[in-house]
DNA sequence: ATGGTCGGTGTCCGA
């Protein structure tokens, strides 16, 4: 099963990135944040001959998250997260028991202080409960995926610049704590750093702001696909398709994608 | 040290 994870940044503006990233990589199932419509607006008709079998959380102009399915699955939902329903987090679960969850963390503002920026604040309490969530919910033997913008780039390689990043929003030392105890929830497998050693840099993301991104490459790996241990052994392949940064009208996000043999 | 650019039932807000 090809699995891609991709912040489409408006899924209506890219219906045509959509398809390209469908025809070129031929995945089973995408899933998507940053989708930016209201579920009655969604582009079912554009989509259904892609990906029949769909499942989405969407809010109007913010935020948003789709997973978009060649195959049946056998049930699907979402959740609301700190008591708001603002379209962070949608799940499907195949038969035979592949559950895949697709979460848009809360970005965090620009000051990494909660008590002066309430959507750091917001941030860092999601992640809270998710850890909480999964602490509950962990099972040994459970075949798990979860992914999508998790808004942190973990690692000193996961950013451009280790040092300069430190104080910034994305990569401070409590965002990559709280994430390190989400991982530890469910033994979660980073599937990235299991196919690209730790120490080569690695991004998923480039600021629209740069005038050339590939040349300052100023990235941060901010798009994650987590596996549970049961499913490690039977991932065949990853990729950053960083060639999508430079497409016509491109996310500031580039599509990441595994294979997983199930 | 600063500001740069996107997208959205927008003329600001969030990223």
């Amino acid at each position: 099963m090809r699995i891609i994870t991709w912040n489409i940044n408006s899924v209506r503006l890219r219906m045509p990135l959509l398809r390209k990233l469908a025809e070129e990589t031929m995945p089973d199932v995408i899933c998507l944040q940053e989708t930016k419509v209201v579920d009655e607006l969604f582009p079912h008709g554009e989509i259904e001959d892609l990906f029949p079998y769909r499942q989405i959380n969407g809010i109007k102009a913010y935020n948003g998250v789709a997973i978009l399915s060649k195959r049946p699955f056998q049930s699907g939902g979402a959740q609301n997260w700190c008591d708001r329903a603002d379209g962070r987090h949608v799940f499907v679960r195949f038969a035979g028991g592949l559950e895949i969850h697709n979460f848009y963390v809360p970005a965090g503002g620009d000051v990494p202080d909660p008590a002066e920026n309430p959507k750091f604040a917001h941030k860092l309490e999601f992640l809270d409960e998710m850890t909480e969530w999964w602490t509950g919910h962990a099972r040994p033997d459970a075949k798990r995926v979860l992914v999508g913008d998790l808004n942190i780039a973990p690692g000193k390689h996961d950013v451009w610049s280790h040092k300069q990043l430190l104080d910034v929003v994305s990569h401070t030392p409590v965002e990559v704590e709280r994430l390190d105890r989400l991982q530890k929830t469910h033994d979660w497998v980073d599937a990235a750093r299991l196919f690209v050693p730790e120490d080569e840099k690695l991004y998923s993301w480039w600021s629209y702001r740069a005038r050339d991104w590939r040349a300052s490459n100023r990235g941060r790996r901010l798009d994650h696909i987590w596996v549970t241990p049961a499913l490690q052994a039977k991932l065949e392949k990853f990729e950053i398709l960083a060639e999508a940064r430079d497409w016509q009208r491109a996310s500031d996000h580039v599509p990441v994608i595994v294979d997983i043999a199930v």
